[in-house]
DNA sequence: TTGTATGCGTTATCAG
DNA sequence: CTGATAACGCATACAA
């Protein structure tokens, strides 16, 4: 309601001096200051981030791009929240359904000088498209990330994770092996290559029949498994690239009579909240979620703070849990 | 990068002009509202929006208070945004955690004009502190609200759905009814008051230890569980105020050897998408959630558009979905 | 230590 | 139908 001419008036004092109060950092003698603070809380005064980023071309805002509202991204979330207010940036949240428009139309915002550099959590850019962006703005990458893009990317080591969870199947015994994966995104294939690589060094054969693409959404977790069973295939062992797809996969055999680990094993990949809670508990890939937050933002920061900035790769420890859904 | 007088100068013409074609609605010339918008494509221009909004005092922007992210709310969130959308509105979601403090520092979006309304899908403002807000800016209160408050309400009547919740499990013959409740909200203490009702107008009693008070997250919902076996109490019935208390409490019960519905039964509340995945599938009062979504922004809009609109409550139609977890 | 004046990018008023 | 210009709220260079 107020503005920085009313506080000055109030005070006394020019437009400047407030403004030099509010923002620290100048030399302002104490009782001026005072005066200026009294007044500022008299009028509950509060700047007008219109007039402040109009005139230094900041905002003090991050945009956090969300492909989905699910619990895994919580505490992500809440860990880079965390940071970057404690380097003076809020964020705002982006909820882009996976959806390419969507995700633009958020995108603008950085172009309407609305945010200062975004975090995609996921995305359905290409990597040209991710790069051009890249060029204009900082821009990184956390969890999922498109390949051959030069953001900031943080991230564990998916092939690697993937190739550790498919051992620990092969090593209880399991022979054939199916892979739920997701065909387009730089992260599924580093996965789907450790399955690969896991059962080339086992001495397993890869059978096309047993990799089911589809999207990495919840549906599509019931769907892959109405699609094995209607191919007259039973599972027997299955390295799924995410929870959100093997909860509702295992909801399916299960109205199917089929159940884990009885009838079959299963490791998924994310080590979100509901892995832990559904029965049975699920044998995951735990991504350090906290770190990961944290990281990212802070590779945008650098990059924020220095347009000359080299983009890194980060990779952060992932750690294999082994659960109720292995025998 | 480029400004509307870098068009203006490109096209040949004021950047009055421009703005008028930007705009729409103003008469403009056809061939120089070609002119301009090749300009524009050309520059690959896109409108300021802190020079827009400190002109106009509009930001076309609406605040989403969230207490979490989890996939109840992806739904919900993603139907207001919809209608917001299409009512030249776009969305940004603020995930306070359920904290107060959070909540309070994204409300400074609105005092440094930053949106022009905001939503709640939760909140822990008191009655007081809402209707102050409510009296500057336009508010609606979605699923969840205070009661006492005077901003827009969109939900379910949480009490007569509640009564119907707890009355099937009655019909079912369970006598001993437990409540996995919360204090202070509202909504909490209306799914308290139907349940109340249900076991009143049964002639069953209520017995105060009973009734499990807790806060509104998953852990809490381990914790009924394990404070219950604790105090050498087994369920018979339970109503869950919300199925993401309900999850992790069967997933405790399950621990101690438990299971739904062989040993007790229980009906939950909201409807979320694990509802139906979860292993056994929960009985729960489901919320239509799109409808709300919709709803909440559009009674928003109402006040947005008029600073004297007199705030609604608007009640929705529940369904309760008997699936496994009740006998 | 403080004040004055300018301009950031936009829209809207007013004149033409 | 179009152009010139003031004003929105703020931070800062420069003057004092």
């Amino acid at each position: 309601m107020s503005n920085i001419k009313e506080v000055a008036a109030r005070a006394g004092v020019s437009v400047a001096t407030v403004s030099r109060v509010i923002n620290g950092g100048s030399v302002v003698r104490e009782s001026t200051r005072k005066k200026v603070e009294a007044a500022i809380r008299e009028l509950r005064y509060s700047p007008n981030f219109s007039g402040r980023s109009l005139r230094t071309s900041k905002t003090g805002k991050i945009l956090v791009m969300l492909p989905s509202l699910k619990s895994f991204y919580s505490t992500l979330v809440a860990s880079t929240e965390k940071t970057a207010k404690a380097h003076g940036y809020s964020m705002l949240i982006c909820h882009t359904k996976s959806d390419k428009e969507a995700e633009k139309s958020y995108l603008e915002l950085l172009k309407n000088k609305m945010a200062d550099g975004v975090i995609f959590l996921s995305t359905r850019l290409t990597a040209a498209e991710m790069n051009t962006l890249a060029r204009e703005y900082p821009v990184v990458q956390c969890c999922e990330y498109v390949r051959g893009s030069n953001t900031g990317v943080v991230s564990v080591d998916d092939e690697a994770a993937s190739f550790e969870a498919v051992t620990a199947l092969i090593a209880r015994g399991h022979k054939r092996i199916s892979l739920f994966g997701a065909e387009r995104v730089g992260t599924a294939s580093d996965r789907e290559a450790g399955y690969r690589r896991a059962l080339a060094s086992a001495g397993l054969p890869v059978d096309r029949e047993e990799i089911y693409y589809d999207n990495h959404s919840a549906e599509s977790g019931r769907r892959r498994a109405r699609r094995m069973l209607e191919a007259g295939r039973k599972p027997e062992a299955i390295f799924s690239i995410s929870d959100i797809i093997s909860l509702p996969a295992l909801r399916e055999f299960y109205e199917h009579g089929l159940l884990c680990p009885r009838d079959f094993s299963l490791v998924s990949f994310d080590g979100s909240e509901e892995s832990s809670v559904s029965i049975p508990a699920l044998s995951t890939v735990e991504q350090p979620r906290e770190a990961m937050g944290r990281e990212a933002f802070l590779e945008l920061y650098n990059r924020l703070n220095d347009p000359d900035y080299e983009a890194r790769i980060i990779r952060l420890p992932h750690r294999l849990v082994l659960r109720e859904t292995i025998r």
